[in-house]
DNA sequence: ATTAATGCAAAATCTTTGCACTTTC
DNA sequence: GAAAGTGCAAAGATTTTGCATTAAT
């Protein structure tokens, strides 16, 4: 075995996922993909993943960065998450769930819904329906 | 009584929370607290408070409104509220409270904390502590 | 007088856009 | 070749900053 583990098709599942979400699978967005979907859950800024995509050498301009997240969100593959001001997260956990959030760091991590039991909510707004519901667990360093 | 209701030291309750927070009572704050503390629970963005400042008068720059927000919040006058990127709200509420929040309007409104029971939460990440947590309920027009 | 606060315009951030060029189908 | 996507630089929007002027103690 002189290969590595690297897959033998490991463009395989992201151009079906992005085939489904009926985007183009340009090279930009493979590359993205490749960076975002590689198995543990991941939330990025604009400007860590273009960090990143530059470091594996797959150029990618910021713009397509910000492009490319939008649609990726909007075809359900992330979720954008507003923690702070100024600066939007993109989480590739798609299900609903919440967050810590360290303002220390600007580290987001996972909350599965379960482990947050909201009792009682009270009626919204009038003429108003509940869209979603987001808990930010704010953390600092002990 | 010919004098109407208006109050006979209109200031007095700001100058007082002001002095109390080591800020000096100068016009532009006194003007801000005034359109701030009024009454009512007030969610406001500094474009919004720019405006009502010039409505009624009372001009101040916005450089001078976000420096004034702050220095209110820290003072523990005001809370920040994030809800959407690129944009923070300001909470004339500090107690611990939680929100509804119209990304059609654009409006937010409290939810009192006792009406929200967060049963269980996870252990936060390793070496950290919570500091705060905040429920946004989004919602949408029916 | 000292010290702090204000205003203005300029800068800094993050994000979006317009348009020519390139790539995918 | 038609349609969609990309890059670049420029524009937008919100927020912060530097510094001379003004106001508060």
């Amino acid at each position: 075995m002189n290969h590595p583990m690297k897959a033998e098709r490991p463009y395989a599942r992201f151009l079906e996922q992005l085939r489904s979400a009926g985007l183009r699978p340009t090279r930009q967005r493979l590359a993205l993909a490749k960076l975002l979907f590689n198995g543990k859950a991941r939330h990025v800024t604009a400007e860590v993943l273009h960090g990143e995509s530059q470091e594996v050498g797959a150029s990618v301009s910021l713009a397509t960065v910000y492009n490319t997240l939008h649609q990726f969100t909007h075809a359900g593959l992330l979720k954008e998450i507003i923690v702070v001001s100024g600066r939007s997260y993109f989480d590739t956990n798609t299900l609903h769930h919440h967050h810590f959030y360290c303002e220390e760091s600007g580290e987001l991590s996972d909350i599965d819904a379960a482990e947050v039991a909201i009792g009682l909510l009270p009626e919204p707004p009038l003429g108003k329906k509940v869209s979603g519901i987001d808990v930010i667990v704010r953390v600092k360093r002990n």
